[in-house]
DNA sequence: ATACATTTAATGTTATAACATCTATTCATA
DNA sequence: TATGAATAGATGTTATAACATTAAATGTAT
C-alpha cells in the first residue's frame, strides 16, 4: 500500500517530504513487526540487538561503551539494557581488569542458545525483503547513506 | 558515512539485513534531527504532525480517531497528544454534534501562526534531502511501499 | 424495546526513552 | 605527585510509549 493511502494524505509538497514521511513510517512499521516477532521470545529488539553484538565479539568481552557505539540507537541506555539481559541470564558482567571504570559484558551459554533458536526464524523473517531485488536493496542502502551524509 | 562505519559492523549476512538496519538507523537519525529542530519551538515532531493534519483539514474539525488514522505512528496515544496541544492553546476541542462519543478537534489561530512561523524553516530543513535527486527519492519511495506491501 | 456487541475517547499502569546528575577511576599537566 | 579535566557507568527524574481497562454512546438483532 502506498504511503499516500496509509496515512491518507493525497499530496505532498515534494518527493523529499514524501520520502521523509515514508522513511519514518516504514521504520515504525518495521519496528512494530520486530516487536511482535520478538515478543514471543520475551525480549525486545533492542535486547536482541545487544545479544547479536555480544555474539559478534566471538566470545571476547566488550565494554558497555563499545556496545553503545555499535547500536542503532546511540542514545539508548545501554547500562539498563544490559541489566535486563543480566536478569534473564542472557549476559554476564565482570569488571574490566585494565580499566576499573569500565565493565566487561559477555554473552552466556543461555544467551547463545536463545540466539541459535532465533536464527532460523530471523532468517525467515528477513525473507519478506525478497520482494525487492538485491540490486534494489543496495541502491536504497547507498541513498540512505548519502542522505545522512548531508548532516552538517 | 556508511552504515558499516556508523554501527562498526564490517559485514552483514545479506543486503536485506543491511537494509533493515539501515532503515531503522536512518529513521532514528531523522527523528533525532527533528527532535532537535522542533525543540526550539517547544513542540515534539508528533505534535507538529498533528498540527499539520489539523491544518490540512482546511479548518474543518476532525475526530480524534481520524487524526490517528492519518498519523505515522498508528499506536500513538492521540488523546493525550491533543491534550498537549490544548494546554499550549494550539488546538481546541468540542464535542461532535452528530456523534456524542466523538470529539472534534480544531487548530487555533495560535496553532496556525506557529505553523506559519515554522513553514520556511521546515522547507529549509528539508533541503538536506536535495543531496539525492527527485528521481532517486521517487525510487526509494516506491521500493519502501513495495517492502511494506509484503506484509502478510 | 431490550440485550449485547461495537465504537470512541479517556484514563490507569507499567516499561522504556530522554535527559541530567553523580561516583569512581583514569588521564593530562603543571 | 597534586590538581583539575575527562571518561565510564550507574542512577534519579520526568516525559512518553505500550498496553489494558473503563465509561459513555451508538449500532444491531431479536
Amino acid at each position: 500500500m502506498s504511503i499516500e493511502t496509509d496515512i491518507k494524505q493525497k499530496k505532498f509538497r515534494s518527493a523529499y517530504q514524501r520520502l521523509a514521511l515514508n522513511l519514518i513510517y516504514t521504520s515504525n512499521w518495521l519496528e512494530y513487526k520486530q516487536l511482535e516477532f520478538f515478543k514471543e521470545y520475551d525480549i525486545t529488539s533492542q535486547q536482541y540487538n545487544v545479544l547479536r553484538i555480544l555474539r559478534g565479539q566471538q566470545l571476547n568481552p566488550i565494554k558497555v561503551s563499545d556496545i553503545t557505539e555499535r547500536m542503532l540507537d546511540k542514545n539508548s541506555n545501554t547500562s539498563r539494557l544490559v541489566d535486563k539481559l543480566l536478569a534473564k541470564n542472557l549476559a554476564k558482567r565482570s569488571s574490566c581488569p585494565n580499566d576499573r571504570r569500565a565493565v566487561d559484558v559477555l554473552i552466556t551459554e543461555e544467551g547463545l542458545k536463545l540466539l541459535e533458536e532465533l536464527d532460523p526464524h530471523v532468517d525467515e523473517w528477513e525473507n519478506r525483503f525478497n520482494v525487492i531485488s538485491i540490486e534494489e536493496a543496495d541502491q536504497i542502502n547507498a541513498m540512505l547513506d548519502k542522505l545522512r551524509e548531508a548532516d552538517h
